[in-house]
DNA sequence: TGCATTTGACCACT
DNA sequence: AGTGGTCAAATGCA
């Protein structure tokens, strides 16, 4: 899973950018594919732990490693922001201001083009597009041009009940086939969750629960939302999907959650390491 | 019947 | 004018 943020994704998609100071980008780069490592290796392992009593500190381990790049991510993107600051800014806060004034003939409608510096987006390419343990509701897929397949366009379940503008697009690289290599899915993230789950616990620190609840259930309330290989979305209840991939993955493990947000911090003492080490891994 | 998904249309943005 | 994001009616499913 390749991490980025908006800027980020500007400016490497982006010529027109001035130079930088100095480039973290190929630093980034690099402690994000880590992280795309450490999450596809997740995937495979805690699965095979579960009713394991080290599942959980297993869990822990692999999202202290996660919390430790993504931390490295941020302050290389502070500094990287700090260095290319300057006339940017000022691009930045003309494009904002012009942005801000939509006005729509139709009030009820808020169709807002979003703008590739949004602060809040983040970029991800992953094979498991659904582990974020957020739920999801699908309100539109589209095809987007020179793709082959479509675009997925969630929104954060809770966005009526709660004002959650959390969205999320799913796309499956063209590249990925599915039959040599696994799906590969660019999920783009946009605006932070705001929102809290049924329990009134924050969304992001229950995920797990929530998540394992939705997965039973035939037809739960709220549901968490995964694509197909098709690019189709579909709810983790679609038993169609569950079938397609049968061969792979038990079902169980498939929709297991692996929301990067979902474990709190977690400082591995050492005793705790020396503990699993004792036990095997 | 209620909820989630699908899909064509609308509209902002480039 | 083309593209992409969102809306909302239609549809499907349990």
């Amino acid at each position: 899973m390749k991490l980025h943020n908006s800027r980020y994704l500007s400016q490497s998609s982006t010529s027109d950018h001035p130079s930088f100071v100095s480039d973290h980008r190929p630093a980034m780069k690099e402690i994000a594919r880590g992280q795309s490592l450490v999450t596809q290796l997740r995937a495979i392992v805690l699965p095979a732990l579960q009713a394991d009593c080290r599942s959980e500190l297993v869990a822990q381990m692999f999202q202290s490693i996660l919390d430790c790049s993504s931390k490295a991510i941020t302050e290389l993107q502070l500094h990287h922001e700090l260095d290319a600051r300057g006339d940017g800014a000022l691009v930045d806060d003309k494009k904002r201001g012009r942005g801000e004034e939509v006005t729509t003939t139709h009030p009820h409608r808020q169709l807002k083009r979003r703008k590739s510096d949004d602060p809040d987006l983040v970029s991800l390419e992953t094979p498991v597009p659904h582990y974020d343990g957020r739920q999801w509701r699908k309100y539109g897929q589209k095809h987007i041009n020179k793709t082959k397949y479509p675009r997925s366009y969630y929104r954060c379940t809770y966005r009526q009940d709660q004002d959650c503008k959390a969205t999320k697009t799913v796309q499956q690289q063209d590249d990925s086939t599915g039959t040599d290599h696994p799906l590969i899915y660019t999920v783009i993230y946009h605006g932070q969750h705001t929102c809290k789950d049924n329990n009134g616990v924050d969304s992001g620190t229950n995920d797990y629960e929530t998540n394992t609840q939705s997965s039973s259930d035939s037809r739960s309330s709220k549901s968490t939302t995964c694509t197909d290989p098709d690019g189709y979305g579909t709810t983790l209840d679609d038993n169609k999907l569950l079938d397609r991939s049968a061969d792979l993955i038990t079902e169980k493990d498939l929709y297991e959650p692996f929301d990067l947000t979902a474990f709190g911090n977690f400082d591995l003492d050492s005793w705790e390491l020396d503990a699993l080490l004792r036990f095997g891994a």
